[in-house]
DNA sequence: CAAATATAATTGATATATCAATATAATTAT
DNA sequence: ATAATTATATTGATATATCAATTATATTTG
């Protein structure tokens, strides 16, 4: 019904609508397996278990997002007692981020849905078009930062 | 610097981090253009020049928002005077939104600095590419819509 | 026609994104 | 060693995303 340069032509547009179709069916399979966590929070826990030493500022750069919206996701996740904050031996400017045993067991529990959450979404994709797919990405990435203009 | 399962093997990662990346470029170009416009605002006046009998309800499908965003967006855009709203005059649950002037020149003005964006973006990526591209998205997309699981 | 249902839009609450300003602490440069 | 700079993190303001509840009007159904 809707006519004109047609949005769907449109690659962000496709971009856009692929990745928060995901996001918000993988949202509804953590809510139907009873998590109560948002994507966003799972992946600052996940990225804080990989590698605990991490600032603040590095997590943000690790999951690309804003410096504020990791502090405030930090805030929740100490609030539904996944994370402790204390103060960092060395720099008293940081904290150090350690995951509660809570915190642990919910990424483990986790970790399936999330796997298939990523291989149903994928489905009828093959690896080869997945790489494909990645590289294009990169590219992407790569011809919008900020230092490439 | 970042070891483990590391994030930029997993194709969603890449997918979030290119779509924020380009949105980010391009809010940039906004800005450097001298425009003072989110490129949401945007996307809801371009709809609207389109398909100006859309409801509300239709905007957001079409460009994939939440409708509670759309209201918001629209209350900006009118404040802003890009956008009037008076009584829809068959359907009084409805408003018939309209584009000021100034919405028509600032789209006609805005549309050379999107063109480039896209092409900027779109760098050393031939039209083959950007069109496999499309497929895949589109089936994430299918994958992940509410109905198909 | 009246009751039930559906549609259009808004509002409130909470989460996240972005930008700018601020506070502290650490590092460096003179 | 002090001053200037840099790094770490927070906070406030505004925009958008999401979910749930609500209001008003239209449409359908019995």
């Amino acid at each position: 019904m809707i006519k004109s340069e047609n949005l769907n032509d449109i690659l962000f547009y496709s971009l856009e609508r692929a990745i928060k179709s995901y996001r918000q069916f993988a949202q509804r399979q953590l809510v139907k397996h009873g998590f109560n966590i948002t994507i966003d929070q799972w992946l600052v826990l996940k990225t804080l278990h990989d590698n605990p030493e991490q600032t603040q500022h590095q997590v943000a750069e690790t999951i690309f997002k804003d410096y504020a919206s990791v502090t405030r996701i930090i805030e929740l996740l100490v609030e539904k007692q996944y994370l402790v904050r204390t103060m960092h031996a060395a720099d008293r400017r940081r904290f150090s981020l350690t995951l509660t045993e809570n915190a642990v067991k919910l990424l483990d529990n986790m970790q399936p849905v999330i796997d298939q959450n990523r291989s149903l979404a994928l489905k009828d994709i093959n690896e080869m078009q997945t790489s494909q797919l990645q590289q294009l990405l990169n590219q992407i990435i790569k011809n919008t930062q900020s230092d490439s203009i």
